[in-house]
DNA sequence: TATGAATGAGTTTTCATTCAT
DNA sequence: AATGAATGAAAACTCATTCAT
């Protein structure tokens, strides 16, 4: 068995572990000093930006407290310190994760749009951001394999998924009453089918591309799968006549 | 102090976990001793039931040694004595999964359908696949954690999904001829989009349930889920007048 | 995960842990303000009296700083700042629990007391003091694990014993020559029995309760030991006729 | 802080940790060799004898499971293997400890003796044993300074206790059927005497001889408290004219 | 063919102590 | 005088694998 202390992949080209707050911080109250040696929140945020790299890599039996710690700006100790555990840390990195796509949801007016309209842009938001946020949906995919144990204890979660089937029941009742779109259609039947279109072919793109020799995040691929899964969607939903 | 040793889960409801040769081999091949004392298939085929269900409860990395070796009727050194390694098992488990499914598509005559009928079929039977082959399922969603890794190098793999390719192109080809079907439809693509829909609920449904409060496999769920793909692929293929 | 970082007893019921001068300390000598922000001295205290605890309820090894430090009104770097180190602490409580018992002792006027009646005071203080001190006695009793080695340094502790011996010499000395005591004695000697008699049932009293059943700490038993050893003490000194 | 990591003090000079039996083993079934290689019996005693010396010299908390390994004909894994954990282990050292005294008591038949010879036969003997057996004396201290948490999962634990009182009681009454003794001494008191006087001299032994430079092993003071011991416990029971 | 004992290298976690503010 | 963040060294424990029988 080998070792590969360092991430198998790293798949973090998204928001998540962007690391872009160095600006923000300077511009809150903390002056001058571009580094700072004692800076608890850049300490925890480096911990688990790196943290989360390497669980969505390797899992949380697979991932190595060491290697986290290593591609650290400190050390071991203070991942301890303020996480308590590798489990802890593990949790805290779901809870980010979790916290990240809803604020994003946050930015989508579907409302205000026509139900069709509104139906596409949801597809494509929820397409858009697994295609682009891998390490999440590793993690999730991680989560399963534990059960959901973990992810049970976090708080952004239950919340997220609640403002979604909102967004989805509002689509759906204003299509229905526009003529647009059938009646007998529930929300989270939905929501589950368009998660399965858009989390499957990141989730499984490795057996996928072994299987048939196609990457499907290259980038002919994704905007052919983009097309067809809204396509898919709209077709699914629309009134026949 | 001690942590538990047994499967997190024993997901073991279908065919590739069964283990019910006992009986059923003695009937066999192997006339004469109706119980041997050293029968090394059967100690082989036992421990490979045994790590089926560990590894896809615990993954690769999660999964102990030391827990399947506890859980098979031999021991711990018999198990290096026939897969070699823990790695070696693990490739062992999934060469035997893959070839479980081929054998039973084998049995859908679906090129004798009419195109429509065909691919409901094949929908169908795809769904209840994924729905009681769990070990598969997460087998799957493990190797993808692990990139693909050793799946790469299972033989039953690339061979199984050539087959299905076929069969979707199969009925793509006569539905268009029909005028059942759109023409624009690649099948590698629908393959991708009913191992989606079949795949997700399955792989997922921890996080699902812990989110809504539903479990995708309750029958009722179930019966409805399936109803909702078969008409959503349907939907998608079928050609619009 | 977390372990529980509070003393797994607190057998603080004497004089050495009450914490009681918050008070009484301001009407000594520091006149003016009556809560200063800095106030050395009841940092001092405070980070003593709570080491005590912690110290005689774990041990050496097994008390923590952090767990010490956290039960404490400051932090951790104060506990250095004073005390220099973990065994610096450790032997202050030592050096403040010896120093406690002196005090109490100055108060016995054993000499101007009939022998017997002197000899009956003087179990009966040794036996009062065992059983309200707990502190003290597991104190002494983690000394001996360590082999003495800390109390050693300790200045108030040769000079403590060596008053008790005085005191015994002295009583032995009036009750033989009032034909009350036997006359071969070592007053060395007799304080051993009477220290074990008077400590065994304090320090011993888990397993002893664990053994039979019996809370040594229990009014009732508590009183009929300390019956039985004013009893045995007196029979052993007498002399016969 | 100093490390030591080799006992602090070997105290070990009585039957607990003589390792007699490689002849007792020779002559059981396994015949010619000395030193097999696999030996799990000899493996266990081996790392259990080494144990309670660590265990005795530096409490649970102090003991370091590496000192302990490296004193040993085996690794530190084997110590895991056997016993599960530094905890396990202490409790298997505690079981033999208290396994070992209950083995010798069975010699004294103290019942065919005279009463107020059969007590001092049972004081002498408890003496002997306290004075020899110093890692059971040390062990039961740690006991209690962990508040007896261990000491109440072994077995050999209170089945000892009950034999004690058993022959006290026996004694007593045949005492006071003979005239010999009081009526009013109760067995698990007077037991707790006798216990108190032939530990503490030797629990308490090392402040003990730092207070007065007198160590209470010496072979002329041990004498001379057997003795002592012997007659406080007489003139206790006895009965007066 | 089969087995229980044994192992070295790693992995998580803890601890007393010090640094920068 | 006081503090929260930081740390290296060591401690407990685990794992896949091999040996002797």
């Amino acid at each position: 068995m080998k070792k590969g202390s360092k991430a198998a992949e790293s798949d973090t080209n998204g928001i998540a572990s962007d690391a872009p707050p160095k600006d923000a911080r300077r511009s809150e109250a903390k002056r001058t000093d571009a580094r700072r040696k004692y800076d608890p929140e850049q300490t925890k945020r480096n911990i688990l930006d790196v943290a989360t790299q390497e669980f969505s890599a390797m899992g949380l039996t697979g991932a190595r407290v060491d290697a986290i710690a290593e591609r650290t700006n400190t050390t071991k100790r203070m991942l301890y310190y303020y996480f308590g555990s590798k489990e802890g840390l593990y949790q805290a990195v779901l809870e980010k994760v979790y916290g990240d796509i809803r604020a994003l949801e946050q930015d989508l007016h579907v409302s205000e749009l026509d139900p069709v309209e509104g139906m596409r842009a949801l597809v494509e938001f929820t397409f858009d951001y697994h295609d682009r946020q891998r390490d999440f949906v590793r993690l999730v995919t991680i989560e399963n394999i534990n059960g959901a144990k973990y992810v049970e204890q976090v708080k952004s979660f239950k919340g997220r998924n609640v403002t979604v089937i909102h967004t989805i029941e509002d689509l759906l009742a204003r299509g229905v009453a526009a003529g647009q779109f059938r009646s007998d259609v529930d929300a989270i039947d939905l929501h589950l089918l368009i998660s399965s279109l858009c989390f499957h072919r990141v989730g499984n793109r490795h057996t996928f591309g072994t299987a048939f020799g196609r990457d499907p995040s290259h980038p002919r691929l994704r905007a052919r799968h983009r097309a067809m899964i809204v396509d898919a969607v709209l077709r699914f939903v629309r009134k026949e006549d």
